[in-house]
RNA sequence: UCCCCGGUAGCUCAGUUGGUUAGAGCGGCUGACUGUUAAUCAGUAGGUCGAAGGUUCGAGUCCUUCCCGGGGAGCCA
């Protein structure tokens, strides 16, 4: 049995009538007397393997129905057209051998809770529902990594060991370097990313990031991935264009090369249809006065300079078909390297991407072009200007006007996808109270 | 850090006003079955009721403290 090679599952419907062999993992078992259905996945997709005690010898045939849920096994049998089969084929079982046992595997077909799943996550990612997950996960990375490519954008990998706080001195995980005291693991790249702007103009980069934030919320994790375009001569407009861009290319990639996934998951496909530029546009000014005309108890009226809460961004958000920017925040509430609008100093030229039902997925800003300008606000945000020495450099030798975001990987996994929690938009999730498996 | 909810069989849960020997479904195991789709049927094993202390004739149930988990807020992507 180990001479021809194996096939894909997800090919069998092409290879009607020919003897194949496949190997994979047991995900249903049904046995009865002399016959045993045996539906097998090998990460293509899945099939229904019948194996009859008149076919294979009584031997073969109690082996067969002695597999157990996610043994492994190699089979080999002819592809057969079957109408009952969601696929339309099912393969003829001739010869079948296991390869790994699998005692007492702990999920099953029922329902199990958050926290016993979390703690089985290592095997939770063979279900169906991950296994889609996960397949978008990887179009939604693969999509914005080919979109930037293809407007010209250089892939910047940014250090993940940092020497001090990029944006703030919380929310950092510390460890020892060496003899040169404390280094934190990266919040953001995109002050490295900056400084790659000014080398190659268009650059991105794309990796983890970590915050040791103690929130409890199907939104935050302390350990996510983010991608991070930065570029040269693009101002707030372009960057707004450019976001809308990219992420509609990325949910119509998904709708294209990932449906049989979305669908799986009862995705409402419509509601990612609608995701097509340009999306609308309100200001912070706006954002206030919509809230205060449906204030509630959740959801209080804010006085101007106040941030967004969470419950204010899903009802912005819903007022809208598809996502929207809300631009232009009061610059004391945003980071400190965030351009001010000219029209109005007091607001600075940001904006954040709302998805429809929940909230934050991108946020952007047009940076400070002037190196005094940059000075004064590090002061103003209490930042010893030492640390940001290179950074200060970036303006003093040949500043350009650039702008760039940060999308949220998980984030937008989550909103395509339509799950609850970000933690199941990553294999291994990193959250407050839980860091195992 | 704050607020709310939860912890009973491997899993998901029920357990009345405090009352005798703690229950169900699923899963496991044994057996039957050649077309099953979460197969069905019969049988069977399986419990430190999160921990400690307290009240009581009597605590899964009431009280106190602690531990663990879930959701939300703040903060953020």
């Amino acid at each position: 049995m180990s001479e021809s090679p194996l096939v894909s599952i997800e090919s069998l419907p092409r290879r009607i009538g020919a003897t194949v062999r496949v190997g994979g993992w047991v995900t249903h078992h049904r046995a009865k007397g002399k016959l045993a259905f045996l539906v097998v996945r090998d990460g293509t997709g899945t099939v229904q393997c019948v194996v009859s005690k008149a076919d294979v010898g009584d031997a073969a045939f109690d082996a067969a129905s002695a597999l157990t849920i996610e043994s492994s096994l190699v089979a080999e049998g002819e592809v057969r057209a079957d109408p009952r089969s969601p696929s339309g084929v099912e393969l003829g079982v001739k010869s079948l051998r296991p390869v790994g046992a699998s005692p007492d595997y702990p999920i099953t077909p029922k329902e199990h809770g958050d926290a016993f799943l979390m703690e089985h996550r290592h095997l939770w990612l063979r279900s169906s529902r991950q296994h889609a997950v996960l397949r978008i996960r990887h179009e939604v990375e693969r999509a914005v990594m080919d979109f930037l490519h293809d407007e010209g954008f250089i892939r910047f990998d940014t250090p993940i060991l940092t020497p001090c706080a990029a944006e703030g001195t919380s929310n950092l995980f510390a460890t020892e370097y060496f003899d040169l005291g404390k280094a934190y693991l990266a919040q953001t790249g995109q002050l490295y990313v900056e400084a790659g702007m000014m080398s190659l103009g268009r650059v991105y980069c794309f990796g983890p990031t970590f915050r040791a934030e103690k929130s409890k919320t199907r939104r935050h994790l302390c350990e996510f991935w983010m991608v991070e375009p930065e570029a040269a001569f693009v101002d707030h407009d372009g960057n707004l264009d450019l976001q809308q861009r990219m992420f509609s290319f990325v949910v119509e990639r998904c709708l294209e090369r990932r449906r049989a996934e979305l669908t799986l998951l009862e995705r409402d496909l419509a509601a990612l249809e609608r995701v097509k530029p340009p999306f609308p546009r309100i200001t912070y000014d706006d954002a206030l006065a919509r809230i205060a005309a449906a204030a509630t108890e959740e959801m209080p009226a804010l006085s101007w300079g106040e941030d967004l809460g969470a419950p204010h961004e899903v009802f912005l958000s819903n007022q809208f078909d598809r996502p929207v920017f809300v631009e232009r925040y009061p610059a004391a509430i945003k980071a400190f390297y965030m351009q001010p609008d000219p029209a109005r100093p007091e607001v600075v030229l940001c904006a954040d991407m709302l998805a429809p039902g929940f909230g934050e997925i991108i946020g952007g800003s047009q940076r400070i072009f002037d190196e005094a300008l940059l000075r004064r606000r590090l002061e103003e945000h209490g930042l010893d200007a030492g640390n940001y020495r290179w950074y200060l450099d970036l303006r003093k030798y040949g500043s350009v006007p650039h702008s760039g975001f940060g999308m949220g990987i998980e984030r937008a996994v989550l909103w395509i996808t339509g799950l609850s929690h970000v933690r199941e938009a990553i294999p291994f999730s990193r959250t407050l109270y839980r860091i195992y498996p």
